[in-house]
DNA sequence: GAGTCGTGGAA
DNA sequence: TTTCCAAGACT
């Protein structure tokens, strides 16, 4: 392979063809961090509107350093993987107050950040600061795998480690932010997963797989596991002046620090789902309830669990000790908190808007 | 190394 | 309808 006439084909293809996106607008390292963390596991056109009001909301380091946690979950509503956005936090304060609000631009110190892993810390390195640090994604997988006819399991963690030695090898050190992008570019527009187009394909006469009609059969990844199926109870909790019972759920695992109404996974086949939802809400509130006849259920996947959820009405009997993390509210009020999809599929069906 | 952690779109 | 994801990181 002539690596020169590679990264010059590469590269020119980007320069010509690459999409115009609101991150490629300048190199500020905190936006080009904040598109990075969004971009993890999430595409492209679901990323460009949060990109840009996130930007609105928090436009600087200081600023998302001093936010309120609760406000930095809401503008990162409906994304998904809310620990990014925690993580991305906790990271940005670390920034503010330890390196004086610059992003470092050293491997080990950027890399140390919550949130930040080998491809961001690479991607970053690479847009941001210019370095020939090697930024592994899905895409870099697939499109080198190809090209390089490399047949190990890009499921495997340990596999990365071999494409991440394989760029080293090939990046361009006079333009290594747009070599790191021109394979991602090329992986999303036509090196795709099914079908690759490789008739349009810029780097055609270096790929292995194209010569040998194998593009098909790569990558090689392996499948995984389906999910497992949860039955939740789920009760949209009235008081006596018709407020909202919400609960904050706990600061670790799914959906961490995200709002909801009262919840409770259930046994099937056991006592009754209502009963148990009684019963595990007096233990848990120290309060009554009563609740109505089931009125709708909602199915919701998640990567590695579907939630069979059981919609309830409910009337509180007594009072309950408002907190930090438990609020009664007006039904206008709920679009003020942040939460997840499943709970927004029963505002919007059975709370109306 | 394998499981956890979301969502909406495409094949 | 089902499957597989899409610019991964953390435990």
């Amino acid at each position: 392979m002539d690596i020169e006439s590679f990264q010059t084909d590469l590269i020119d293809w980007f320069e010509m063809e690459m999409r115009d996106l609101p991150w490629r607008k300048d190199q500020d390292p905190y936006k080009v961090w904040v598109s990075e963390i969004m971009l993890q596991q999430t595409r492209v056109d679901t990323v460009i509107p949060y990109f840009t009001r996130f930007l609105e909301k928090f436009p600087s380091i200081e600023v998302l350093a001093k936010a309120d946690e609760d406000q930095v979950l809401k503008a990162w509503e409906g994304l998904g993987y809310y620990s990014r956005v925690r993580n991305l936090q906790s990271a940005v304060k670390e920034v503010h107050e330890k390196y004086a609000g610059q992003v470092p631009d050293d491997p080990n110190e950027i890399a140390s950040l919550k949130g930040v892993g080998p491809y961001t810390a690479g991607a970053i390195l690479s847009i941001a600061y210019g370095k020939p640090e090697p930024a592994v994604d899905g895409n870099v997988m697939r499109v080198l795998s190809r090209i390089l006819l490399i047949w190990d399991d890009i499921a495997k963690p340990s596999t990365r480690k071999i494409f991440e030695t394989a760029v080293r090898g090939l990046i361009s050190h006079e333009k290594p932010s747009y070599f790191n992008q021109a394979l991602m570019e090329l992986g999303a527009l036509i090196c795709t997963p099914t079908s690759p187009s490789c008739l349009l394909c810029p780097v055609r006469d270096h790929c292995q797989a194209f010569e040998a009609g194998v593009q098909n059969e790569l990558p090689v990844k392996t499948k995984k596991k389906k999910q497992r199926l949860v039955e939740m109870v789920v009760a949209v909790v009235k008081d006596k002046q018709n407020r909202i019972l919400i609960r904050k759920r706990p600061e670790s695992g799914l959906l961490a620090n995200l709002w909801e109404f009262p919840s409770a996974e259930i046994v099937l086949g056991y006592r009754s789902e209502k009963e148990q939802f009684v019963d595990h809400f007096h233990e848990t509130y120290q309060v009554n309830l009563s609740l109505g006849d089931m009125v709708g259920r909602i199915e919701h996947v998640f990567s590695h669990l579907i939630w069979n959820i059981h919609v309830f009405k409910g009337e509180l009997h007594g009072d309950i000790q408002e907190g930090p993390g438990l609020k009664l509210v007006k039904a206008e009020e709920l679009e003020e908190y942040a939460f997840p999809v499943s709970h927004q599929k029963i505002i919007k069906q059975y709370l109306g808007v």
